[in-house]
DNA sequence: TTCCCAACGTA
DNA sequence: CGTACGTTGGGAAT
């Protein structure tokens, strides 16, 4: 098949809205491309620089099935490209739920039902499985035969093949040419495009929320960002968080002391920490008992009533106030700290997630959370505290951290239109002018925002908790729409237009026969089995906080997408993300540069994702040198 | 081996 | 003052 040529195809991209052009990327062999109705196949030693080229020049929009395949062939060879319109991502909006693997993804944009999960592995037992693997397809009257040549992608029923995930299977079953194998990547892009086509109009079919809708609808908008997102968790995946090694060791030796040699002196030691605090307990009674198992919370609570401390658990919150009325207890609670470190932040863990290029690294997901919120592995999202001095730059290098401030409420004003509560947003701290609206002090008026955000049961805040409901009516009423979906069981959308399941469905946590009386109900103990009434209370909550939750994970996303195009220029890196804060990783030449982008992007996504709202986004930005030393 | 719970870290 | 997440170890169920 003849190359495209970059002039042909730049014609094509200049034509077509939204710049989006599909892109399967095959390592040493080529890439497959469709654009507005042509595909084709591009024979090439080097996919990914020739896709750096694209990008350079053309400014294409690239549609991929998901990041963390395609972008991660790029990323393998250090190619970064601006935008992407990612399908599993966008899908997750459009629908919620775990899913996003290709044939999910099908089905939902061609209105097919959600397709069986796809196999973990293809055991001898699979023999049976359907004309699907023999490539027959049939085409059974659908359209996907439209796409010439595709039927051996698809079930007999229309439905995408469910092991089409990844793209090892690309090369798979063809046992000819290299030619083959690109063609079916422009097959397999050219499928794509059509999926994006319609996620692009299903998208556009929701409501724009904003007061002052502009020219792109918030729900294409929020697909962008969500997309960005998904290629940024890649991009942290690879880059990884700069760890000074030797300050993470010193911080882990101040606990469980230096680093042993062999795994039998690591036991000793470890049983050593344990008879050091066993021993205080037994010191004034002269009954031994049997051996005790500090990581046994049972056991835990024996030991601490034979001195006469009774606990319902053994928190260290809990016991914390006891800290001085028995030398065990003050070791035990200082134990308990160590053996976190020990277990979770310790050597071991260094070894195994730390990179000989001291960079830290774990597993990224975009939107993992019900409400859409990033996840990070390997314990990125809960350093110590007293790790982050650790977390340091790299010669020649600042880090520049900003953090949102109080960005719940604020979302809060500009999801519900709540005018007062937007006027209130309008100030650098939110809860000075709440507090006077409401007649109290600041404190109060805090903990009556969060209260209302959060569904509040056991009531302290009573009475601010009502006159926040007559001061600011909108958000609270807002807040208690989500709340009442949540108790019936109605799907509901953030305001970025994301999909939040709330019917009690089938593929979620199994919780089907919601009426029927359990019969092993009867031997359950009193209480460990919520009753229904308790469930839904829960979901109520649940659904009260995700509207917030997840439209501020959304304006997040937003605001780091922003920031990662902005940051290109001059190299710097976003290298963590922290739910409400970023940090970058920058050449110390461009620090103002970096420092500026924060604000300037924060302002670019309030003005459309807030547009028509008066509400202020504020962010607090640093530079330092390690992570500790930001506020 | 799989699953749930307690516990604790972060926002 | 609640929600969300990941990780660990123990113990029960399988």
């Amino acid at each position: 098949m003849e190359p495209w040529s970059t002039a042909e195809l730049a014609r094509l991209v200049e034509a077509t809205p939204g710049r989006c052009v599909a892109l399967v990327v095959v390592r040493g062999q080529g890439v497959g491309l469709a654009v507005d109705g042509h595909r084709r196949a591009v024979p090439c030693a080097d996919p990914a620089g020739l896709v750096a080229e694209l990008d350079r020049e053309l400014r294409p929009r690239w549609v991929w099935w998901d990041a963390r395949t395609t972008a991660g062939e790029l990323l393998a060879a250090d190619v970064r490209v601006r935008a992407c319109w990612d399908l599993a991502a966008t899908h997750r909006v459009l629908f919620g739920g775990r899913r996003d693997d290709p044939a999910a993804v099908w089905a939902a944009a061609t209105g097919l039902p959600e397709p069986s999960p796809p196999r973990r592995e293809v055991t001898l037992l699979d023999w049976s499985e359907p004309a699907a693997y023999t490539g027959a397809g049939s085409g059974a009257g659908t359209d996907v035969g439209s796409d010439a040549g595709s039927a051996d992608l698809f079930t007999h029923d229309g439905q995408l093949r469910a092991d089409l995930a990844g793209q090892d299977w690309l090369a798979d079953h063809v046992r000819g040419r290299a030619d083959d194998v690109l063609d079916r990547a422009a097959r397999w892009a050219a499928l794509a495009l059509r999926v994006r086509a319609a996620q692009d109009a299903g998208l556009r079919a929701l409501p724009d929320p904003r007061a002052t809708p502009r020219v792109l609808p918030l729900a294409v908008l929020t697909a962008y960002a969500e997309s960005a997102a998904a290629l940024l968790a890649v991009e942290l995946e690879h880059d990884g968080l700069p760890l000074d090694r030797r300050a993470a060791e010193q911080y882990i030796s101040g606990f469980v002391g230096p680093r042993l040699a062999t795994p039998a002196a690591e036991t000793a030691a470890r049983a050593d920490r344990d008879a050091a605090v066993v021993d205080l307990f037994r010191s004034g009674s002269a009954e031994g008992g049997g051996r005790v198992d500090l990581r046994n919370p049972v056991q835990v609570r024996e030991l601490l009533g034979r001195i006469g401390l009774h606990v319902p658990d053994t928190r260290s919150w809990r016991l914390e106030p006891f800290r001085d009325s028995h030398p065990g207890v003050a070791a035990f609670l200082d134990w308990r700290k160590a053996e976190r470190i020990a277990t979770t932040y310790g050597y071991g863990w260094l070894d195994r997630h730390v990179g000989a290029d001291g960079r830290l690294r774990g597993t990224w997901a975009a939107s993992d959370g019900a409400a859409g919120r990033m996840t990070a592995g390997a314990g990125l999202h809960n350093l110590p505290a007293g790790l982050r001095v650790a977390v340091a730059a790299e010669p020649g290098h600042v880090l520049v951290r900003a953090d949102l401030g109080q960005i719940e409420p604020r979302v809060l004003a500009v999801v519900s239109g709540d005018a007062a509560l937007a006027r209130a947003a309008r100030a650098d701290d939110l809860y000075a002018p709440v507090a006077a609206q409401l007649h109290c002090d600041r404190p109060t008026a805090k903990v009556a925002v969060l209260a209302a955000m959060y569904g509040q049961t056991s009531g302290t805040a009573g009475a601010a908790l009502r006159r926040m409901e007559r001061a600011y009516p909108r958000a609270i009423g807002y807040l208690r729409a989500a709340e009442e979906a949540g108790l019936v069981g109605r799907d509901i959308r953030t305001h970025g237009g994301r999909l939040i399941r709330l019917r009690p469905g089938e593929g979620d946590s199994g919780e089907g026969s919601d009426d029927l009386v359990d019969p092993l109900a009867a031997d359950a103990p009193p209480g460990s089995r919520p009753s229904d009434r308790a469930r839904r209370h829960g979901h109520g909550r649940f659904a009260r906080n995700a509207v917030v939750q997840g439209a501020a994970a959304e304006f997040f996303k937003a605001w780091a997408a922003a920031v990662r195009t902005g940051l290109r220029p001059f190299g710097g890196r976003i290298v963590l993300c922290l739910h409400d804060e970023l940090l970058l990783h920058v050449p110390a030449e461009h620090t103002d540069a970096a420092a500026a982008l924060l604000t300037s992007a924060l302002e670019s996504t309030a003005a459309f994702w807030a547009s028509g709202s008066s509400v202020r986004f504020v962010a607090d930005v640093s530079v330092v040198a390690r992570w500790s030393e930001a506020k």
